[in-house]
DNA sequence: TAGCGTTATATCCTATCAAATATAACGCTT
DNA sequence: AAGCGTTATATTTGATAGGATATAACGCTA
């Protein structure tokens, strides 16, 4: 038989998730195309899911990691800060580190 | 700000699902009831279900973790097959090794 | 000042998952 | 042979999360 060990990390700030794999996509979207909507729209989540999820960073983080604007060129928009920025890239190193820790653990399990 | 690291870990085979923290649970709770029903009832959980996680365990693992007997004495019963305690050791183990893991990354990342 | 595309928010609706219920089948016990 | 408590299974019911939709507010642009 062959067995695979799989993972979800997340990051809590006062029992409330922070992030998650989900969340870092989002950030990662928002990033790449400056709106939410966009972003949304990208990843196949509605606006409302989009919105909450932002919110709920913003809300729980030391420091915010989207700002957004209403209004103004383009319409408005919203914009990766560099704590954003932070938060991703310690999010993904832990996630691939515990990826190879994981697959270590099961060879040395020799589950049959 | 008091970020925490948390995590889940489950085993597949074949890309479904064969073990995680609540199938183990389970696993447990037969092991000291002697009966799926109680089991369930302890865990606060339907039968229904708990029957539908032992099923997919038993059909996806290399070999059964439970068996179940139909009448008989107390009206049947189900019990832990020693291949199903290694599995539960093996998970436990890796588990408690993966989140000593992550609290040291985490440390290690000093996120503020 | 009118228009635009965006964020922000409320309301309704629907799909999905789980709980609740009912019942059959089974084999030891007495 | 009747009774018991269990596993096994189908069907109905209910709750809840998320999608769809609508609309207001906003500030730059032209």
């Amino acid at each position: 038989m062959d067995y695979k060990i799989k993972s979800r990390i997340w990051i809590e700030a006062d029992g409330n998730i922070l992030l998650g794999e989900g969340r870092v996509s989002l950030l990662k979207a928002i990033a790449e195309t400056g709106s939410l909507s966009k972003a949304a729209k990208k990843l196949g989540m509605s606006y409302k899911k989009a919105w909450a999820l932002i919110d709920a960073i913003n809300t729980r983080a030391a420091k915010p990691a989207i700002v957004t604007n209403i209004g103004g060129k383009g319409g408005g928009g919203a914009t990766l800060t560099p704590y954003g920025a932070t938060l991703i890239e310690v999010f993904e190193k832990i996630n691939k580190n515990c990826w190879r820790f994981l697959d270590k653990q099961i060879k040395k399990s020799e589950l049959e």
